[in-house]
DNA sequence: CACGTGACTTGAAGTCACCCGT
DNA sequence: ACGGGTGACTTCAAGTCACGTG
C-alpha cells in the first residue's frame, strides 16, 4: 500500500525541474496521480475563471491574482485605535495599522470542488505513510469527519463576480495591480480542510481527534518498533529521510529514557545539518516503504473512543519555584531620609525600582496601582505615606551594579552557573506520557512581579504576588508518584488525576483570579504536534469551501436582514483583513478589539465607499451590534464543519505562503536567492496577519550608520573612477581623501575594486531596505503559528534548500511531524 | 440560551547567546 | 578579542472557542 504511493512520487528524483515555471501545474499533475491533492485540484480550478468573486486569471497555468480582485482592496480602513487588538501595539509601540490600504487583495477564488470529501480522504491517506503514529490516527479521524456540508455550487456564485465593493458599499479603489513582480502582494486566500476536534455534535462520526491517540499503549509499542527499526539509518546520509525526525520524535520509544532518546534526536539533527542536509539531495525524497506499511497498519486505535481521554499514564515532577527573596538591605529615601523596610516590603520596592528607567514610570495608572498594593504591605501607620516622596534610586543603582557584576563574570563562571541551573531543572523538564518522554513547556511558577499589561491596561503596576505550592494544582496519573513539594513545610493545593486534559499543573493568576496559568507540554510534544496538524488540515479544508463562503458573504452584503448583513461584513473582514474574532471582554482587561468588537471609530470607509452598518452609529458604539463571536462562529459552522473564525487566518497565511513560494521561486537559483524568496513570502504573511514588533531602540542609529557607510563607499567609488581614468592614462592616483598617497594600481586592479565596491554598496542598500522594511514586522509569529510547516518542508525539498536555513532547531522539533512530507505537497 | 469557566493557542516583549565584522 | 547586533528562546499576556450550568 504505501508502496503505491511511493511509486507515484516516485522517482526519487525529484525533478526540480518539473517544478519550474510552466510548471506548477506539473507538479500538480504529478501529484494528482498520486491522489491526494487538494492542492492540485485547487489550482487547477483556478485556471478557470472563478465564478465567485474575485477571480484569478491564469497564466501559464499559474494563478495570478486578478486585478479585479484587487478591487476589493481597500475600501475600508481601520483606524488605529487604541482599542483594537488588531492594530495596536503595545505600549511602546506603534500603533498604527496598516489596514486595508496596504492590502491588496487578490483573492483567488476557486470554485469549489465538489468532491470535498474525497479529497480529504485521499489526502489523509496519502500522507499517512509518512506520518507519525499519532498523526495518522488523527488523520483517520479527520477523514471520517470530514463531512460535508457542502457548499453550494458555483453557479450561484455569480454574484461573486460583483466586486465586493459594489455590493457593499464599501469599496474600493483599485490600485494598480501589482502582480507580476516581486513586490506584488498577492494575497490569496487559502483553503482548508480538516477537522479539528471531535466535539461537534452534529457529526456523528467523530470522536475527537485529539483524544485518542497517544493513550493507547499499543501505540507506544508500535512506535517503539518503528523507531527501533529506523534508528540505524540515522547514520547513513541518504537515508536519513527515511527516518524522519518526526517519527523519531513522535514515536519515541521510550520508555524510560528520555534522555537517550533525546540525545538521539539531537544527533539526528546534527546529522542533518552537517553532511546531509536536510533535504538536499535527491535521495531524500524517497520514502520508505516499510515504515509506511507499519504505520498503515496502525490505523485507528480502538481505544480512541474514550471520548475525552488524553492519556493513560502521566508522570512528572511538578514545577519549580523561584528562590525565596534575598534581602539586600538597601534603603530607599522618603523625603530624603533612608527608610528601613521589611524584606517583604523591600522586595516589592525592588520590583518597582528596577522599572525606574522604563516608560511605565510615565504612566499614572501604573504608579497608582503599584502604590495601592504596596501601601497595603506598608500598613497604614508607616512613615511612608505617599509614592511621590519616595526615592528608589538607591535600590535601582544597586541593581544596576549587580547586573554589571553579572555581566563581568568570566564566561567560565557563567557557564558553571548555567550548568548548575540546568542541573536543578533537569528533573522538571520532562514528563512521561504513556511511556513516552516528552518535554515540558514551562515548568516554573511565575515569579513575583509588577503586572505589565499591554496597552493601557487598567491593572498595570499591580503586584503579582509570589506563587507558592499552596496555589498549585497538580495533574498526574493515579499510579504515578506525587511530585515532591519543593518548598519544605508546604504542600500542593490539590492533586488531580484528570486524563481528559493535557495540563500538568495550574494555579490561579493572582492578577485575575478567574484566569489560570497552566503548565503544559512543550511545543515539540506529540500533543501539540497533533493539534497543530489538525489545525492545518482544517485550514486546508477551508480551501474547498472558501469560494462559496466568499460568494455567500458577498451576496449578503446587501441582505435586508441586518444580522445577516453584519455577519457578512464581519466574515469579509475576517477573511480579507485577517482580523481575529474578537471575543467580548470585561472592562478590566486590555482594551483591544477584534472583529466582533470593532467600534464605529475603528473603521473608516475610504473613497466613496460607505459602510452602511456604520451609518447610524456613533463613535463608541459597536460596529456590529448584532454580533458576537458565538453567533459568528455558529454561522461559519453552517458553511463548513467545525469552521471558526481563526481558521481564516491560518488558511490565508498558509495559502499565501504556498502560493508565493510557488510563483516566485525560480529554478536553478542558489540557496541564498531561494531563501530571499521565502523571506519575502513570510513577510507578506506577517503583513497580512499584522504581526508587529516594536522598532528597536537602536534602529535609527543603525540606519544612519549604514547610510553613512554607503556614502563613504560612494565617495570611494568616485575616487576609484578617477583613479581608473588616470591609471589608464598612465598617471598615478590622486591622494586619498585622507590625504595619504595611494598605491599605484593597474587599471584592472582598480576595475576590480570598483566592482567590489559596487557590490558592497548594493548589498548595503538592500540590507538597509529590508531592515527598514521589517522594522515593524515580526516574521516569527507566523512561522510558528500560521504557516503549515509542510509547505516549507516540501518547498525546501523541491528546491534543495536545507531546512535548517528556515527552521531553527526548536522549530524543527516542533515541526517534527511535518518533516517527512511529500515534496509535492501543496497546501 | 446567556454566561461564566476552562483549556488551549497565539503574540509580543524581554533576555540570552552567539555570530560576525573589525 | 571584542562589542554590538541578531535572532533564538523564554516568558507571560491576551486571544479563541467549546462546554457546563442554571
Amino acid at each position: 500500500m504505501s508502496r503505491k504511493f511511493d511509486d507515484d512520487d516516485g522517482p526519487v528524483t525529484f525533478k526540480r525541474s518539473s517544478v519550474s515555471k510552466s510548471t506548477q501545474s506539473h507538479s500538480e499533475v504529478r501529484r494528482s496521480t498520486s491522489h491526494s491533492n487538494d492542492g492540485r485540484s485547487y489550482r487547477k480550478s483556478s485556471d478557470v475563471p472563478s465564478s465567485n468573486g474575485h477571480n484569478s486569471s491564469s497564466q501559464n497555468g499559474k494563478l495570478v491574482p486578478c486585478a479585479k480582485a484587487s478591487a476589493v482592496e481597500s475600501s475600508v480602513g481601520i483606524s488605529k485605535a487604541s482599542t483594537s487588538m488588531v492594530y495596536v501595539r503595545s505600549p511602546r509601540g506603534i500603533s498604527k495599522f496598516s489596514s486595508f490600504e496596504n492590502k491588496k487583495e487578490s483573492l483567488l477564488e476557486k470554485k469549489i470542488p465538489v468532491h470535498v470529501n474525497e479529497e480529504n480522504k485521499e489526502d489523509s491517506e496519502d500522507e499517512v505513510e509518512n506520518m507519525p503514529l499519532s498523526v495518522r490516527m488523527m488523520n483517520n479521524i479527520n477523514a471520517k469527519k470530514a463531512t460535508p456540508i457542502v457548499p453550494k455550487k458555483s453557479s450561484e456564485n455569480s454574484d461573486d463576480d460583483i466586486p465586493l465593493s459594489s455590493r457593499l458599499s464599501l469599496s474600493k479603489a483599485p490600485k494598480g495591480q501589482q502582480y507580476g513582480s516581486n513586490a506584488s502582494v498577492k494575497q490569496e486566500r487559502p483553503s482548508t480542510l480538516s477537522v479539528k476536534r471531535p466535539l461537534d455534535k452534529s457529526d456523528s462520526l467523530h470522536f475527537s481527534g485529539k483524544k485518542s491517540k497517544l493513550s493507547d499503549p499499543a501505540q507506544s509499542i508500535n512506535a517503539k518498533q518503528i523507531s527501533a527499526k529506523s534508528e540505524p539509518k540515522v547514520e547513513e546520509e541518504d537515508d536519513n529521510d527515511d527516518v524522519p525526525l518526526s517519527q523519531r520524535m513522535n514515536k519515541l520509544p521510550t520508555l524510560v529514557d528520555k534522555s537517550s532518546s533525546l540525545k538521539k534526536l539531537t544527533n539526528v539533527t546534527k546529522v542533518n545539518k552537517g553532511a546531509t542536509p536536510s533535504f538536499k539531495k535527491k535521495a531524500n525524497f524517497k520514502k520508505s516503504g516499510n515504515k509506511s506499511e507499519q504505520f498503515k497498519s496502525t490505523k485507528l486505535p480502538p481505544s480512541s473512543e474514550d471520548g475525552q481521554k488524553k492519556w493513560t499514564t502521566l508522570v512528572h515532577n511538578g514545577i519549580i519555584f523561584p528562590p525565596p527573596y534575598k534581602p539586600h538591605g538597601i534603603k530607599i529615601l522618603y523625603k530624603g531620609k533612608p527608610v528601613t523596610l521589611t524584606p517583604e516590603q523591600e522586595e516589592v520596592a525592588t520590583l518597582y525600582a528596577v522599572m525606574l528607567d522604563t516608560d511605565y514610570m510615565q504612566k499614572q495608572k501604573f504608579k497608582e496601582n503599584f502604590w495601592t498594593d504596596w501601601k497595603k504591605m506598608l500598613g497604614k501607620n508607616h512613615v511612608i505615606q505617599n509614592l511621590e516622596d519616595c526615592d528608589f534610586t538607591p535600590i535601582y543603582d544597586w541593581c544596576q551594579i549587580e547586573k554589571e557584576k553579572k555581566k563581568q563574570m568570566s564566561s567560565k563562571e557563567k557557564k558553571a552557573l548555567r550548568e548548575e541551573k540546568l542541573k536543578q531543572e533537569e528533573k522538571y523538564m520532562w514528563a512521561i506520557i504513556d511511556g513516552v518522554k516528552e518535554k515540558v513547556g514551562n515548568f516554573r511558577a511565575e515569579p513575583p512581579a509588577l503586572f505589565r499589561g499591554r496597552g493601557e491596561h487598567p491593572k498595570m503596576g499591580k503586584l503579582k504576588r509570589r506563587i507558592t505550592p499552596n496555589d498549585v494544582v497538580i495533574n498526574i496519573g493515579k499510579d504515578a508518584p506525587i511530585p515532591e513539594c519543593p518548598i519544605p513545610g508546604e504542600s500542593w493545593k490539590e492533586i488531580r488525576h484528570d486524563n481528559t486534559v493535557t495540563w500538568l499543573a495550574y494555579w490561579n493568576d493572582p492578577i485575575n483570579p478567574k484566569l489560570f496559568k497552566y503548565i503544559f507540554l512543550g511545543a515539540s510534544s506529540s500533543w501539540k504536534g497533533q493539534s497543530d496538524r489538525e489545525k492545518y488540515e482544517k485550514a486546508r479544508m477551508l480551501k474547498n469551501y472558501i469560494g462559496n463562503i466568499r460568494a455567500a458573504y458577498t451576496k449578503d452584503f446587501a441582505s435586508k436582514d441586518i444580522t445577516k448583513q453584519q455577519i457578512a461584513v464581519a466574515t469579509y473582514f475576517i477573511d480579507k483583513l485577517a482580523l481575529r474574532a474578537g471575543n467580548d471582554k470585561d472592562d478590566d482587561e486590555a482594551d483591544t478589539v477584534g472583529c466582533c468588537t470593532l467600534k464605529v471609530e475603528n473603521v473608516t470607509a475610504e473613497g466613496n465607499n460607505k459602510l452602511k452598518i456604520q451609518s447610524d452609529k456613533r463613535p463608541g458604539d459597536q460596529l456590529f451590534d448584532k454580533l458576537d463571536t458565538t453567533i459568528l462562529n455558529n454561522h461559519l459552522k453552517e458553511l463548513m464543519p467545525n469552521l471558526t473564525a481563526k481558521f481564516f487566518r491560518t488558511f490565508n497565511a498558509s495559502f499565501t505562503l504556498d502560493d508565493m513560494l510557488n510563483k516566485e521561486t525560480k529554478d536553478g537559483e542558489d540557496v541564498k536567492a531561494n531563501i530571499l524568496v521565502y523571506q519575502n513570502a513570510n513577510k507578506q504573511v506577517a503583513i497580512i496577519c499584522n504581526h508587529q514588533r516594536s522598532v528597536s531602540k537602536s534602529h535609527s542609529g543603525q540606519i544612519s550608520k549604514l547610510s553613512e557607510k554607503i556614502e563613504e563607499h560612494k565617495a570611494l567609488l568616485k575616487e576609484l573612477k578617477i583613479d581608473l581614468d588616470r591609471a589608464r592614462k598612465g598617471k598615478p592616483p590622486l591622494k586619498g581623501s585622507d590625504g595619504k598617497n595611494k598605491r599605484n594600481l593597474s587599471p584592472e586592479a582598480i576595475e576590480k575594486k570598483i566592482d567590489q565596491t559596487d557590490a558592497k554598496i548594493e548589498k548595503m542598500q538592500s540590507d538597509m531596505m529590508t531592515k527598514e522594511d521589517l522594522k515593524t514586522v515580526a516574521l516569527g509569529t507566523s512561522r510558528i503559528n500560521y504557516l503549515d510547516p509542510r509547505i516549507t518542508v516540501a518547498w525546501c525539498k523541491r528546491h534543495e534548500v536545507p531546512i535548517e536555513k528556515i527552521f531553527s532547531k526548536t522549530l524543527l522539533e516542533k515541526f517534527a511531524w511535518a518533516l517527512d512530507v511529500d515534496p509535492d505537497f501543496r497546501f
